[in-house]
DNA sequence: AATGACATGTAAGAGGTTACATGATTGT
DNA sequence: ACAATCATGTAACCTCTTACATGTCATT
């Protein structure tokens, strides 16, 4: 491990609040799921690496009963190093969507095997479209108390235009089959 | 190697009409570039793997001064396996966009260091729309002639919907950065 | 003179996921 | 009774990319 993005999310990630590993797999889950993914096998290693490069300083909470958390802070030195990765060009994206290689090759199977494929898509952007539309409102309030989720806000109006395009294509795409002679 | 992706989606370019590895690059570079990718390390190693096992086969054409082409073509055996995966659920889809986590963690740059990263977001979408619409032109007019190409043409307007939604957020989001007090 | 298209291929390694281990507590 | 949440962590594995090797021909 020496670049990866892993490293940088999980920075940037602590860099807003404190946080334990467990924190960090939600809050990447719940908040930056349209654009990043992440897994534990990644998250505890790279914290133990940051923590002793000194990007990141540990304070372990006491629990009865559970592991104690282990909550994580950044250093200024952390911080350095976030921002130098922040003003570098970003690498290209990468998207790959399963349901839309099977829809390529769709004139293999019967029409409805495709309709199916394309209406679980939908299905799947409908409940992160929800999900981005609460977050939103959360994010709306919290900025009233502290702007330094206006850049989080932002990433999540991607996340619903993405998601809308999504469902309106699927719509179109399911209508278009059926009409298909 | 057991099961993955590239295995399908080279077995579907190919069963599009027969190709080399390396228009299988081309094709999927150009024409599948808004939900999947691949790499000559997967395609050569895996076009091999899929000629031995039976579900594709090779005709040498000579070239003279430069390699031969190896033209594959899918065989009954390879429709039917790639039938199977067709009829089996998709994967959830992945995305990955550096820029947006750049975004996400923009509280610790300048504005203009990310209006940057969201300015160069929105061009490689242009771009990619730009192509996207072309594309599609292609493959309508190659619609009339045979009706192969529909479902490819449904996965083009997926990538324009996209590209378009990218486009109106970098917009919306660089206005309401500099409205930022 | 340099770049890009044509055309194959491999070795090494980065980057990531999955499954497992462990186990109490809380909610349905 | 069962699932989800809380909480840490690792080992094995898999997939995929990158960089390299090799060389011609056509275009700018």
């Amino acid at each position: 491990m020496k670049e990866s993005i892993a490293e940088y999310g999980i920075l940037g990630v602590v860099s807003k609040e404190p946080m334990s590993g467990y924190d960090i797999n939600k809050r990447v889950r719940t908040r930056m799921g349209a654009f990043w993914g992440i897994s534990y096998g990644q998250i505890y290693p790279t914290l133990r690496m940051l923590e002793k490069d000194g990007y990141i300083t540990k304070k372990v909470v006491i629990n009865e009963n559970r592991p104690n958390r282990k909550v994580y802070s950044i250093t200024d030195k952390g911080i350095e190093k976030l921002q130098e990765w922040l003003l570098k060009p970003a690498e290209p994206e990468s998207v790959r969507i399963e349901a839309l290689l099977k829809v390529a090759f769709g004139e293999h199977v019967p029409k409805n095997a495709i309709i199916k494929h394309i209406e679980e898509f939908k299905i799947r952007n409908v409940s992160k479209l929800e999900k981005a539309i609460l977050l939103e409102k959360e994010l709306k309030t919290q900025l009233k108390k502290n702007e330094k989720y206006f850049y989080s806000l932002l990433t999540v109006l991607l996340g619903k235009n993405m998601h809308k395009a999504s469902i309106e294509w699927a719509d179109n795409a399911m209508k278009l089959i059926s009409e298909q002679i």
